[in-house]
DNA sequence: GTAGGGTTAG
């Protein structure tokens, strides 16, 4: 029948009717929703009347089923055809391209006899690599096609010289490249110019170059330019921006004769970026009073200005504007401004709003469920984030990141090791915030070796100058016990930022080293990094821990007056850490009666802490109960004020204490004390017996302990009486986990080497004084780290100066 | 038939 119908139309009529074709597929513009259904219907009219479509018509056919995503459809036709054109093969590998499919593509490429390729062919294959990230492969194909005589065009110039972007030795590439271009005649095409722009802009904004000739270098292209197009613009002004140069990125933005959008949001989003929120909402409003036409991006970047600087009203504002104006935007357009207004929310603490927002969108993709997920992570809505994590449809690098790095946050560093692993299992590569999310991991459990292993990963693949990744290691190392290996890592850093400092501060002041920590911040300040909330933490607890009672009262008024920074309840229970330690408790307490905000938690328990050290039991029995009150299911509390009745013998307001922790059904967290041998973690509970070797560990103690009593040692079986719930005390038997730890790293680890081990609780002051006569009995380094702080005991001494 | 900039998630 078929067959039929083709014999009953005669060479004129099949032109007459190839031309109708063309024309009805001329009709379907490339992105109109219609088009697919029309080129459907014109293929099969195609088919019923037995028309054989060759040439242009097939490839336009190709073309519309490929722009409107049916590539499988417009594949099946391609594979039909017997000897497809160099356009229909371009028209189908640029079409994978475009859809990120780039082994599609390079089949085709592949496949292609050499002798039918021509220039346009080889910039589709260029342009996919770039596609893929991989600026290598781009960059050799374009070497292979000039070997094989193809010339390069203005196409060709702007998809090698973004590929070049993509390279480290990127600096090398461009500058060859500009002089090939300056060869081959498209020097003055603004096209291309613009390319060379860009990868001369992204040069000058890698961290390992000077950036100021770089700029320079574009600066002189741009001058030079015989045409500029608001994409040169563009280029040059975020060129600036990246480079933190505001004002010459202003400057050039209004040398513009006729500002468009893309400038101006390249302006906020700059002004944002780099911290200057007032100059970004400044511009908006310059923006509205012009009359100029806002898009997703102008929204989007002012919503994100709002939410870093904590505008919450003004982006609330915005918000309701667009609201307004909603129905008259497309779904494009809602989708990244929602995102930004998911943002808007929980940075403002919003969290059950931004939620409301994510449940109401009608589109959703990664970025928004990863900001939710970011936000659950923040909020240490650890369970909400978990279960939002597994209920994802797709996952992105930055997904596993922020659950990885969320879960060490959180403290809960064995999951985030293993969804590490997982990670990797599922054939992702981590970048260098995942190795950072993993390293904090290891922060958290101790783990050295593991530690020491990613670092070594870490270096192999090149991201030893990631300075999210160093500010990791500082953390792991310091809290692993090796604050030498931190202070190394600090000093060798190509690149470091205030979280950097902090966090070596931090590492200073947990050893005992309070002066140096003080010293080291001083230091910051010579450098003009500005100090944060953070650095005045650490460096309070510095203070602290080291006994400097001034210095650190000097530090908290200087806070406010000097940079601005208001204390929060945890400066200010700090504060309190430091005076009560120095058994300054009046002060303490005026501290307290001042406060701009009711005292919660924080401020109880570090009053009661220093009530215990000192002895003060009024104070202390007040803060207790101050504590019981705010959080009743706590342990920690009802076992310092038992311990602070025994110590002053008074034996019925500790069973008191004990029966009261019993009625509310409140359990004791069981101690536990730690040491990794050969890469194996060895725990270990009071009067452990179920560890494998523990029969040798009390042999090699009471050895030990011979010779500790002959230097003088006495044990204080004050300590052993206060183990709630251990039955052994009346005969002063109870060994403590971390004294078990440490005898068996002793015994474990090679000669000399320091044993560090790791325990959940505080230390118990007579384990404390046995480590230090056991250091100077077997000469060799012992480290405790505690729920608070590390002890190094060396040569009879530790390094807290028994000031805990 | 092929290219290039600005946004939202760490």
């Amino acid at each position: 029948m078929k067959k039929a119908a083709t014999k009953s139309i005669n060479p004129c009529d099949i032109r007459a009717v190839a031309n109708f074709y063309a024309a009805q597929l001329q009709l379907c513009c490339p992105h109109s929703p219609t088009s697919y259904p029309h080129a459907r219907r014109v293929h099969a009219h195609m088919t019923t009347s037995g028309f054989k479509p060759r040439g242009h018509i097939l490839n336009r056919l190709i073309d519309v089923y490929c722009k409107s995503s049916h590539l499988v459809l417009a594949h099946q036709l391609f594979d039909k055809i017997p000897q497809p054109d160099i356009v229909a093969r371009t028209t189908m590998l640029a079409a994978y391209s475009a859809s990120r499919k780039p082994d599609m593509a390079l089949e085709i490429f592949n496949t292609t006899p050499l002798r039918i390729r021509d220039t346009v062919f080889y910039n589709a294959m260029i342009t996919t690599h770039c596609h893929n990230d991989d600026g290598h492969a781009a960059i050799e194909l374009f070497r292979g096609m000039r070997r094989e005589g193809f010339p390069p065009d203005n196409f060709t110039f702007t998809s090698v010289l973004s590929a070049s972007a993509l390279v480290a030795d990127r600096e090398t590439h461009c500058q060859q490249l500009h002089c090939a271009v300056v060869k081959s005649g498209t020097g003055l095409v603004t096209s291309v110019v613009n390319a060379l722009l860009s990868v001369y802009v992204k040069c000058a904004s890698s961290p390992l170059v000077s950036s100021s000739s770089l700029m320079g270098v574009a600066r002189k292209l741009f001058d030079e330019m015989p045409v500029r197009d608001e994409l040169t613009w563009t280029t040059i002004i975020t060129g600036y921006v990246r480079n933190g140069d505001l004002d010459t990125a202003r400057q050039v933005f209004e040398g513009m004769e006729e500002k468009l959008v893309f400038a101006w949001n390249a302006m906020i989003s700059g002004y944002v970026h780099n911290g200057f929120v007032s100059e970004a909402l400044e511009m908006f409003r310059r923006m509205n009073l012009l009359g100029i036409k806002l898009d997703e991006f102008t929204y989007t970047s002012i919503l994100s200005a709002c939410a870093s600087a904590g505008l919450f009203l003004f982006g609330k504002q915005v918000h309701a504007y667009i609201l307004r104006m909603e129905d008259k935007l497309s779904w494009d357009f809602s989708l990244s401004v929602d995102n930004a207004l998911i943002t808007l929310y929980w940075k403002c603490g919003k969290v059950d709003e931004a939620r409301m927002i994510f449940n109401n969108m009608p589109v959703r993709d990664l970025v928004s469920w990863n900001a939710i997920l970011s936000m659950y992570v923040s909020a240490g809505r650890m369970n909400e984030a978990r279960s939002f994590f597994i209920e994802m449809p797709e996952r992105n690098l930055l997904t596993w990141t922020v659950i990885i790095s969320g879960m060490a946050q959180n403290g809960l560093g064995e999951e985030g090791l293993k969804l590490f692993n997982q990670m990797k299992l599922e054939g992702l590569k981590p970048c260098d915030y995942a190795f950072a999310g993993a390293i904090s991991s290891c922060a958290v459990l101790a783990a050295l070796e593991h530690g020491r292993q990613l670092h070594a990963q870490l270096v192999r693949l090149g991201f030893d100058s990631s300075l999210s990744a160093g500010n990791a290691l500082i953390t792991m190392y310091a809290r692993c016990g090796v604050v030498e290996a931190a202070h190394c890592l600090f000093l060798t850093m190509p690149f470091m930022d205030s979280v950097s400092w902090n966090a070596m501060i931090a590492a200073l002041g947990q050893h005992g080293h309070g002066a140096q920590a003080l010293e080291l911040f001083e230091q910051m300040l010579e450098e003009e990094i500005l100090p944060d909330r953070i650095t005045f933490l650490t460096i309070l607890s510095a203070c602290s821990h080291a006994g400097l009672v001034n210095r650190g009262r000097s530090y908290f008024d200087a806070m406010y007056r000097l940079y601005g920074i208001r204390p929060d309840e945890d400066h200010y229970a700090r504060l309190i850490d430091l005076l009560c330690r120095a058994g300054k408790f009046s002060e303490a307490e005026d501290v307290i009666q001042r406060l701009p905000f009711e005292p919660g938690v924080q401020i109880w328990e570090a009053l009661l802490g220093g009530c215990r050290i000192h002895g003060n039991v009024d104070l202390g029995v007040q803060s207790a109960e101050r504590l019981l009150e705010l959080r009743p299911q706590h342990d920690g509390t009802y076992i310092l004020l038992s311990n602070m009745y025994a110590d002053v013998g008074r034996w019925d307001d500790m069973a008191k204490v004990r029966k009261l922790m019993r009625d509310r059904g409140v359990k004791k967290e069981p101690g536990c004390s730690w040491v990794e041998v050969e890469n194996k973690v060895h725990v270990f509970l009071v009067d452990d017996t179920a560890h494998p070797e523990v029969q040798a560990v009390y042999n090699y103690l009471e050895e030990l302990g011979i010779k500790m009593r002959e230097l003088g040692y006495v044990p204080d079986n004050k300590y052993a009486l206060h183990d709630v719930g251990s039955d052994k005390k009346q005969h002063g038997l109870s060994t403590h986990s971390e004294k078990l730890a440490v005898v068996f790293g002793l015994l474990k680890l090679p000669r000399g080497a320091t044993v560090r081990v790791f325990k959940n609780l505080r230390i118990c002051g007579d384990c404390h004084n046995a480590f230090k006569f056991m250091s100077k009995v077997v000469e060799r380094d012992i480290v405790v780290r505690d729920g608070k702080r590390f002890h190094h005991f060396r040569n009879g001494e530790c390094s807290c100066g028994n000031y805990w």
